[in-house]
DNA sequence: ATGAAAGCGCTAACAT
DNA sequence: ATGTTAGCGCTTTCAT
């Protein structure tokens, strides 16, 4: 069996010899730099030399030279939520069709772990960052800001953060509820959020309008806190089940996650969906479509989000840009089998 | 407001002149490798220089210089599956904790586009591919070898790759099984994967085993191909019902997927579970936790899995390692909610 | 239009 | 125990 011919990888001068040019041609040619004067000739010659040789140029060395890495990092701390999932999804694809690669990190739960960050941007691993967060961590917030790159908040806003991009919450909301009002609901609950300032008050404030609007008074009893996971979704359900004597005809809960676990909590109790109570959430997925029955919900552009970030992020840091701040609005209500009229028309 | 001093990191050359040493000298001292002679009164003045300049090293240099990038490369066919999430996790944690980055690729599904390997190898990215398939993607495979790098083949084995670590997956169906027969089942469905070489015809060699170790006799109706996905389990399951007229007593879908798939279908015609159908799968996860009900299912190490993954690959790249076979055990069989005596004992 | 040469920050012989 | 030096592969002035 015949040995290959070199352990080591063509470079530059391997090309620049077979083609019989200097290095700096080739770098000139294979840089993909256009407008770079160099003869049809020449550059015929190289291509066909580098081809040859199965020249792939070496990222590292051009790191080095250029001080550029030519990753992304993105940290997130939940990787079992469809949001997540979604956006690294978009960043991925941005990041590839922009020759970058993106770098993962997990922030572990809890953890005094936020430098996650820290690791990714100190020793230069990566040109920029893309920040998620599933309550406003100041923690982590604080450590992207230590990292000296530019970064991106994804899916929410944060004072003192220039870039960031994130959803018309309340405009999401307000299309949920509004749809379960128009079906003739008037007792309806709602799993939200930690109720802060970003994510959590924007939609339970799109609930709230939404309700004033319709002349609906305001219930604190029919308000639970689920937050953004599938257990916390079902616990908050059972806790608005308990609470109402007469039960809600509706629940809106906060997110996907939440909804699954309320839907999961009704089934429990026995309580049918649409026929007893009508579920309507925001942030559609492929899940939506396969519980059952699947869900109403409201489209959230989250793959798009994740897209745009790292789109915006190169922009940053080839400094094209000063400043990112971008809120995407929900895209529109899909109307499935989890939303009915009420059981009767009645209050 | 005092502009910052420098633009540019400081390197070795800053910390040298700070300590009045040479920098081969520091260099020696900060790249942790111990047992260099150099004394401990320079040491600790090269230590506190470091610290006074807030040094950190950058990593391309070193790449450059030593022909490795301490990256990894991961590339999943899709990040919505539990499966996929934990590797990811486990992978992540162990490259951390080796000093290596991860750096995720993800693989649109159906493209040609499984060149996401070669993408991250070929242009001296990553030291090594971790790699996942869905089916057994020879086309995945064909790249990832031509990638030129190391890489372990994660969640299967395959013919004519060296290196992969893989779960039993007769001996986890085989558990679940058992558990269905001895609390009094005989009538039990599988949806089962692709049939293919390893996930697919192992569980349902374990399937097909357990039965036959019962003395109950191989029903063809009672097996549907579900694959691995929520939809798919769903659709299986639907199958199920229609085909077989007094309905089977029990289901094991193939996966945590499957099985969730299953239930919303189960859920949709009015089966109530366990009473009218006990539900046991393999693999566990936080979902299978709060679904209603909680899963009765084969927990499968799967974030280990990951780690080990990278903890192996990583010693193939240095070299102090020249194969990887794993095959990992199912660890234990965790007993929920969703499996019960069948509804008579007759058979 | 092309070549020559310097240098990005680091490591690893090889000296001393 | 520490310093000197070469060079990883590339880009980019500057010269021709």
């Amino acid at each position: 069996m015949p040995r290959t011919p070199s352990v080591t990888r063509p470079t530059l001068i391997d090309v620049a010899a077979l083609a019989g040019v200097d290095v700096s041609t080739v770098s000139r040619v294979l840089s993909g730099n256009l407008n770079q004067r160099v003869s049809e000739e020449t550059r015929q010659r190289i291509h066909q030399s580098a081809r040859q040789l199965d020249y792939q140029p070496n990222i590292t060395a051009r790191s080095l030279r250029v001080s550029r890495t030519f990753s992304l990092g993105i940290a997130v701390p939940q990787l079992d939520n469809p949001v997540f999932s979604q956006i690294i999804v978009g960043a991925e694809r941005g990041a590839r069709e922009h020759g970058y690669s993106l770098l993962i990190a997990h922030i572990e739960e809890g953890a005094a772990d936020s430098d996650a960050y820290a690791r990714l941007a100190s020793t230069n691993r990566v040109d920029g960052l893309l920040v998620t967060t599933l309550d406003d961590n100041s923690v982590v917030l604080k450590a992207a800001k230590k990292a000296k790159v530019p970064f991106v908040l994804l899916n929410r806003s944060a004072q003192g953060v220039r870039n960031s991009i994130y959803f018309d919450s309340a405009a999401a909301a307000r299309m949920a509820v509004e749809h379960l009002i128009k079906l003739g609901h008037r007792r309806i609950a709602h799993l939200s959020g930690q109720l802060n300032p970003s994510t959590g008050i924007g939609r339970f404030a799109g609930y709230r309008d939404a309700l004033l609007d319709a002349g609906i008074a305001y219930d604190q009893n029919l308000v639970a806190v689920s937050g953004y996971t599938i257990k916390g979704g079902a616990e908050a359900m059972r806790e608005i089940l308990t609470k109402n004597k007469p039960l809600p005809t509706a629940v809106f809960p906060i997110t996907l996650s939440a909804a699954t676990g309320a839907l999961m909590a009704l089934h429990q109790h026995g309580i049918r969906v649409p026929e007893d109570m009508s579920l309507a959430t925001v942030h559609d997925g492929p899940i939506a479509q396969v519980m059952y029955p699947p869900l109403t919900t409201v489209q959230m552009p989250v793959e798009q989000m994740g897209y745009d970030g790292v789109v915006s992020l190169i922009e940053l840091i080839q400094g094209g840009r000063k400043r990112v701040d971008m809120k995407m609005s929900p895209s529109q209500l899909i109307i499935r089998g989890s939303t009915a009229h009420p059981p009767s028309r009645r209050d």
